[in-house]
DNA sequence: CTGAAAGCGCTAACAA
DNA sequence: TTGTTAGCGCTTTCAG
C-alpha cells in the first residue's frame, strides 16, 4: 500500500482537500457528520500528514530543539524526557543540540542549525540560559524559546525555575538544626549561576544564625568529584575540621566522601555530608547521600509547555514559573558530635 | 532582511535556479567560475536552502532518530553524542525518541513516529536492537537501520558491536591471574544480552583454567545498585565467601561495595570487585572501581557513518563492525588474599 | 459550512 | 555545462 495523501483521503471521503486538511487541523466549521466520514477515510487508508508538506505550505515544523551544553548525563537525560513528555502530547518532536558555551563559535553554531528554520522554538538549560549572546542571536531570528534556570533578567524571556537559594537555606537549617556549627562549604562552578544562588542561601542560615563562618571552611569547586575532594581534603586537615559539609552538588560530595574515608574519618558519626541534585549516584556512595531534589524533569515539561503555548497562541508575554525543591535525606547526615 | 530563496540566489549569480541546487547539493557538472558565483550570492544573501522544501521535493529529510529503552543516562548520553558527531559532518540532525520496550505498543508506536516519514533512517540501541518486532516493523517500512551491539542475527542489518564475551574473560583472567579462585558472579539483567554474553565470556576463562564454579557464587542481578548488594550480601555471608566479584555492570559493582562496606570487609585487602561500562561513577565510590571500558561514542559514530553510506549510496549490503572493550584497573581489585 | 486555486521552495527529469 | 518545467503534499486565501 503506497503512502497515502490528503487528495486520497478527500476523494475516499466525498470531500475537498481543504475539508481533510480541516479536521486533521481540529479547525472549526466542519459539520460532526463530515469530520466522522474524513476520520473514517483517514484511518481506512492510515493516513499521515507529511510534515514537510505541512511545514512548507504553513512555515511551521512541529520540531523544538534542545540546545545544551551540560556535563551531567542525568540532568540532560531528565530535562529531554520532561521536554519529550510534553511534546508528545502536542505531536511535537524534539531535536537536540550539544554545543560548548564558551565557543567563540556557539552563536554563529546556533545561528546556523535555526535560520534553517527548520525548529518552531527553542529550549535553554544553564549554562546557556544565562548568555547574553545567546538571547540576542535567538531575538534576532524572531526564534521563541524558553529558559530553564536562568540566574537573573526572568523578565527577558519565558522561563522556568527553582528556588535554590531557599532550598539550600533549608539545607543548611536541617544541618544547624542537628547541632552542627562548623559547616563547610563547596562552591561549584563559577559560570554556572545556581552555585552563586545555593551559596547565598547557605550565607543566609548562618547569618541567621549569628553563626560566622571563617574563611577557611569555604572552598571553590568545579561540580566535579575531584575538586569535592580535594576541597574536603584541605577542610579536613585543618585543626578545627568542620562537622558538617555542604557541597553544591552531588558528584562534589562523593568526592567529600572518598577523602573522609581516605582520612578514616566515620560518616555520619564524625563528619556530616550533604550535596545538591538527587543524583542518581546518591544511592550508589556509602553511605547514601542526603541532597536536594530539583523537579528536573517537572521544569522542562512546563518549560516546554510554555514554549508550545507561545507557538499556538498569537499572544503572550513572557510568563514565569517556579517550582519547589525538596530536601531527601539518606544515611550521610546526622547528629553533630559533642 | 528577509529570508533568502533560491530564486534569489540565482537572480544575483545571473544563473538559473537549478545550477544553483547542483552548487548547493555539490553535483558535478559545474564550471569552477559559475560555482563561485553562485558561492558568492549565497554568502552575500545568507541563504540556507529550506530543510521542507527539500525534503518535500526530494523525499529526503536530513533527519536520522535515535530509538532507545535504557535505563542509564549516561549510556544514553554518550550515544546520542557519538551519533551527533557524525551527523554535523554530513549535515544531518538528530531527533530522540525513547519508548519502552515492553510496551505492547511498542511497534506501533514506531511506525507512528516513521510513517509520518519525517527521518530518512534509525539507529537502534540495546534493548531494541535484539527485539525482533522491532526490526520487521523497520523493515515493512523500508525505513533504513543500524543496530548498535545486538545479540546475535548480525546479518539482518547493518550493525556496530563490542566482544563483550571476550572481555568479560579477560578480565575474569586478570583476576585468576591475581589468584583469586573463588570468583563471585552477578548477572545482569535476562532481557539484555550483554549479560549472557559477559557471563559466557567469564564462564569460558574460569573453565579454561580448571575452576569449578559452585552455584552459590552465580547470582541474578538486574543492572541496578540494588540487586547487586543483595547478590554481594548473599555470597559474603556464606561459610565460603569469593574474595572476588566480577559485577555485570558498574551500578551493581557500586551495590557490591556498599555491601562489603556494610560488613566490614575491607576492599581490596579481603575482596576484590569488578564492574563493567566505565560509567562515571567507577571514580565516586571508594575505592575507585575497576571496570571495563566499552567505547560507547566510537560505537554510536560508526554505527552513524554506517546508516548515512547507507542513505547516501544506493547500493550496500549490510556491514558490520567490531571494536575492541579495554579493562581499566582502578582501586577496587588487587591479589588474592592467602 | 465547504471548495477551488494558488503557491510554499525545492529537486527530478528532461531539453538544449 | 546549463536551463525549463513539473510537481512533491500540504495550507492559505478567497469565493461561494
Amino acid at each position: 500500500m503506497a503512502k497515502a495523501t490528503i487528495d486520497n483521503v478527500a476523494a475516499l471521503a466525498g470531500v475537498s482537500i481543504k475539508t481533510v486538511s480541516r479536521v486533521v487541523n481540529n479547525e472549526p466549521n466542519v459539520r460532526q457528520a463530515t469530520q466522522e466520514k474524513v476520520r473514517d477515510a483517514i484511518k481506512q487508508l492510515n493516513y499521515r500528514p507529511s510534515p514537510s508538506a505541512r511545514s512548507l505550505a504553513s512555515n511551521r515544523s512541529f520540531l523544538v530543539a534542545m540546545l545544551y551544553d551540560n556535563p551531567s548525563a542525568h540532568y540532560i537525560i531528565d530535562v529531554q524526557h520532561g521536554i519529550l513528555k510534553e511534546c508528545r502530547k502536542r505531536n511535537y518532536d524534539l531535536l537536540i543540540h550539544p554545543c560548548k558555551y564558551q565557543d567563540a563559535e556557539l552563536c554563529h553554531e546556533i545561528e546556523n542549525l535555526l535560520s534553517k528554520s527548520r525548529v518552531d522554538g527553542v529550549i535553554l538549560t544553564p549554562p546557556l540560559s544565562d548568555i547574553p549572546e545567546v538571547m540576542t542571536t535567538l531575538d534576532s531570528l524572531k526564534m521563541p524559546y524558553v529558559r530553564i534556570s536562568p540566574a537573573e533578567h526572568h523578565e527577558l524571556s519565558a522561563c522556568v525555575y527553582c528556588d535554590d537559594s531557599r532550598a539550600a537555606k533549608d539545607m543548611a537549617e536541617y544541618l544547624i538544626g542537628l547541632g552542627h556549627r562548623r559547616i563547610g562549604f563547596i562552591a561549584g562552578h563559577p559560570d554556572h549561576s545556581s552555585s552563586a544562588a545555593r551559596e547565598e542561601g547557605f550565607g543566609q542560615a548562618l547569618a541567621e544564625h549569628k553563626i560566622k563562618q571563617p574563611k577557611r571552611l569555604v572552598r571553590q569547586g568545579f561540580y566535579d568529584c575531584d575538586s569535592g575532594r580535594e576541597a574536603a581534603l584541605h577542610m579536613l586537615k585543618t585543626s578545627k575540621p568542620p562537622t558538617a559539609i555542604f557541597a553544591c552538588n552531588d558528584n562534589m560530595a562523593a568526592g567529600v566522601i572518598q577523602a573522609a574515608h581516605s582520612l578514616n574519618i566515620d560518616i555520619p558519626a564524625q563528619l556530616s555530608v550533604v550535596g545538591f541534585d538527587d543524583s542518581p549516584i546518591c544511592t550508589l556512595t556509602w553511605p547514601e547521600l542526603s541532597t536536594i531534589r530539583q523537579p528536573i524533569e517537572e521544569l522542562a515539561e512546563k518549560a516546554t509547555a510554555l514554549l508550545l503555548n507561545e507557538l499556538s497562541n498569537k499572544p503572550t508575554s513572557h510568563e514565569e514559573k517556579s517550582l519547589h525543591c525538596s530536601l531527601i535525606l539518606r544515611d550521610s547526615s546526622g547528629p553533630a558530635p559533642e
